[in-house]
DNA sequence: ATCGTATATCGCCGATATACGATGGATACC
DNA sequence: GGTATCCATCGTATATCGGCGATATACGAT
């Protein structure tokens, strides 16, 4: 079993592993409410962020690496301001993704397909 | 601002809070796959996650544990074999704030309004 | 050139997470 | 009784996280 199906086993794993690192990146109340923001004003840079959290600017800077960093934020570095904008397109596809796996556990009455 | 619309506040804070602690327990592979096996075969028991994934038997009963915690996943103290099953009405409700979250970030699709 | 602002990064720490083996309790089976 | 199995928990080691202050960098303004 450990000689054949490996293509399939290794994608959902890769599958497994992706959908974890972002939900990692969601798994803080902070990163949740600096989203929130990011959608509400379009985009903005840090320091907006900075006076809406009571974190300090490197708390927030970090954040913000992380949220880059799982792919869920753009970031332009503009001149002097940096600018943070949601990527709709990640968070669109990761909330298909949530609501597949989710779905997936809690319904299917009876015969299911699984993936 | 802070006198006034307090209550909301709060409330978003603890909404967040949870969510957060929800996703934070997702936010493993290990679990995930867990959740996944969990959903596939109804219920099991501790022995039958430690032979489906290569994780010692302490290791998966601390995963068990988390998602217990979290609320995702029910536990019966069965006799000698422990049992686990996915707590359904919990993990769609968790589907439902994720994807309500998630879709109000991310722009909808084709220029509906939020909530 | 100097100052002020915005930002990222570094160094540090306490706290938490992850993994394992070992231990002991409970239950089943002989 | 004795033995085997299942399981949770403890102890331990390591890695990562989350937060902060301090510092470095970049740039506009004076």
């Amino acid at each position: 079993m450990d000689t054949v199906s490996n293509h399939e086993n290794m994608q959902q794993c890769r599958d497994r592993d992706a959908m974890a690192a972002k939900l990692a990146a969601l798994s803080h109340p902070a990163r949740l409410k600096i989203l929130q923001h990011l959608a509400e004003v379009e985009a903005c840079c840090c320091k907006d962020v900075v006076d809406r959290l009571h974190l300090a600017q490197s708390t927030v800077s970090q954040h913000l690496k992380v949220l880059v960093e799982s792919g869920l934020v753009r970031f332009t570095p503009d001149n002097r301001r940096s600018r943070y904008e949601v990527d709709g397109d990640e968070v669109r596809a990761l909330a298909e993704s949530v609501n597949g796996l989710l779905t997936s556990c809690c319904g299917l009455p009876a015969g299911e397909d699984a993936d």
